[in-house]
DNA sequence: TCCTATTTTATAATGAGTACAAAGATATGA
DNA sequence: TCATATCTTTGTACTCATTATAAAATAGGA
């Protein structure tokens, strides 16, 4: 089986040219469901790429995004993170750690969109914050 | 009537020394309710304030969280921004002019803190995006 | 192959936020 | 009142995420 080439299918959905590097992105954010950071992406990409530049990963999440085919995720104040996962679902940050992870099963209402007489709201994004268990041990 | 004498109180219930900068920064909070950022709150208060420093501002901030007298949002990826209004309410932001509004009259349930077996949740911030009218109208 | 458009890359620039150390203000106690 | 210790403010230098820019590499079509 080909992963890349599941992937490849999924950037042309959204007219993104599948280039090498474009592939490689969209791969590892579809099998890491960590959130990752740019910088996380580069430095896990890196080893097996060695010419790839930071700019391009900043250049490509730009696209994946402009394209809708990404989410930005605004939780984390000092990094960007992005997901993949579209459906809907909330985000926990850990306070200490920083890790973001993925809150399912919430009632669905949390998700509608409002209508508002001075707003033309497209999307929302719940982001719940406090301790995860190994911090909070420590 | 001295609105600074009703700040000056309020920072005392969070244990804060209300310093001329402290109060005149928290006195700028609670009469603009606009989610300032940190350039705007200095930009506002350094005309009256010649020897005001940005620094101040920051670590004034900062200071107002930590003692929970203000919290700090997360849904503008540009700029910090600071809400004195710790009652249940949204916010929107417009995705082309980047100004931030509160929305109120939501339903209680959207800011539930749900239980989780991995994470102790302290809070939860709902965030929408989209245009304002003014900007969609151009 | 040659030409053109697109993509990638490295470097430089921008800008928010923090670290640090000196200067200033405030409180306390003799 | 004065001396001293503590806290607060300030300016400067620094870090680090992100963007701008322009050159180099690549891909695709005639």
């Amino acid at each position: 089986m080909n992963a890349s080439l599941q992937t490849h299918r999924y950037l042309l959905q959204f007219s993104i040219k599948p280039s090498v590097q474009r592939t490689a992105v969209m791969d590892y954010l579809m099998k890491n469901r960590t959130h990752p950071t740019i910088d996380e992406i580069y430095t896990a990409l890196s080893p097996s790429m060695p010419t790839l530049s930071k700019t391009t990963v900043y250049n490509t999440l730009n696209l994946f995004i402009e394209r809708g085919a990404v989410q930005a995720l605004v939780i984390d104040e000092k990094n960007a993170r992005f997901d993949v996962d579209t459906s809907s679902h909330a985000h926990f940050i850990c306070k200490s750690c920083g890790k973001v992870h993925d809150i399912f099963n919430l009632k669905p209402e949390l998700f509608e969109i409002p209508q508002h007489p001075n707003f033309t709201i497209h999307s929302v994004e719940i982001s719940y914050s406090g301790l995860c268990n190994a911090c909070k041990e420590s």
